[in-house]
DNA sequence: CTGGATCCAACTCTGGATCCAG
DNA sequence: CTGGATCCAGAGTTGGATCCAG
């Protein structure tokens, strides 16, 4: 059976991580096929593609707007892309930085910003990611519920302070992705161009780049291994 | 020949008025031919049909964001459906009622608000109305430009300061269709249901039902009427 | 008659991410 | 390798207005 009980919500970590466990070993145009789906040839043309796919799935309450994908358990969703040596091959998109003012007040602290909300609680599910595999024969990986530890949450707040000083002045020029040992902020959307609301060095309103934060490569690998280990020692989480 | 230079952005409002005078008289079936597009069956399914065929072939800047129709004039185009005693039969939508908040504070103010800007010189362009005619038959009629007087202006400003009066209380409720005597806010969207942001009565961010301002069919026929004579006076404007 | 309800097209915005030149 | 550039789907918003029950 695959899936399992498609498109219900679930109601504990432990049978989403069932749910989610079940697909390990299958491939992406199986699970496609199971749901009536056409696999997309290029991959360079539907990004997305394995992560909707895998939410109706799962029970993800769909593409509901900046709520966690599974909002009862408070549970975000990311798939990962990994190297035939298992280690991730590309950032991990966090969400959108928001500008220095308004709505959006709380993204300058840490302990209320979005950044941090959806990073608490995260459930990794690796997918192969070797472009040299047709995307419908990539195979599923079994996935893992994280959580920061102490040491994870202090590296990506110091990454995140530091960011965060260059809104609150105003310096969007100089926020680039060179910043940051595991958070970075990069550009997000499809031209470079002028899409989001921020706040320019005068305080002032005005559409400015849309920006994302996005997790180095090596610190989700290591977030993943760490899940693992760490769910060795205690079996249920 | 019909239209003249389709597409081409209008540099001057004689050239405008030239432009749109030469469709008097023709269908919207013809014109609809003229340009390859076919008239919808049910006027009921496609209410903005005309406006929007009509604005590239006079060289509106297409469906731009809360810009006028002709941003290089500064004019506003209106279609207005007329009965077949010549007076219109439905009310003009303006613009969507900001919030008391934010980014909007300006429209509080008759000076710096959209209505204000938006009504400032309108192209109105009458059409058949009855409804017992169908779409493609109805015909186009001699298109006026118009700015307020010092009369209707007053008329506007006042039914907007009342207007404003009840947003700047937060007292969404109260502000119905049958305040204004020549200007009235009514839903806008398609359910009535929740879609615009505002602010309660309590001053906190609130999604509410999205509001128009709507100018009542009596000032649209006087104005119509009145640009019409003063163009007798001075044949240029 | 008319105030509240409704309809479509087009563009914007967000969430899902990967591509690829240097 | 990786930082900047780019791609898709789908929800949301705006601008174009008219419908229609009471």
């Amino acid at each position: 059976m695959l899936p399992p009980e498609p498109g219900r919500v679930p109601r504990t970590e432990e049978e989403l991580l069932t749910r989610v466990r079940m697909l390990a070993g299958y491939t992406i145009g199986q699970l496609a096929e199971r749901l009536g789906r056409k696999v997309p040839e290029e991959t360079r043309r539907a990004k997305g593609f394995f992560g909707q796919l895998l939410e109706p799935v799962l029970g993800a309450t769909a593409s509901s707007r900046s709520t966690p994908d599974f909002e009862r358990l408070g549970v975000e969703m990311k798939t990962v892309p990994m190297s035939k040596v298992g280690v991730p091959l590309e950032s991990t998109y966090v969400c959108t930085v928001g500008g220095a003012g308004l709505e959006t007040r709380g993204d300058l602290d840490w302990g209320t910003s979005r950044v941090r909300h959806k990073l608490c609680r995260v459930l990794w599910v690796p997918i192969q990611g070797d472009p040299t595999i047709p995307l419908a024969d990539r195979r599923i990986g079994a996935a893992v519920l994280w959580t920061p530890d102490e040491n994870e949450e202090q590296l990506l707040r110091r990454d995140f302070d530091e960011l965060m000083e260059y809104v609150r002045l105003g310096r969007w020029q100089e926020l680039t992705g060179h910043l940051g040992a595991v958070l970075q902020v990069r550009p997000k959307g499809d031209s470079g161009g002028a899409q989001a609301w921020g706040v320019d060095d005068e305080g002032r309103r005005a559409k400015i780049p849309a920006r994302g934060f996005y997790l180095r490569p090596a610190f989700t690998g290591g977030a993943i291994r760490n899940a693992l280990n760490r769910s060795r020692q205690t079996p249920s989480a």
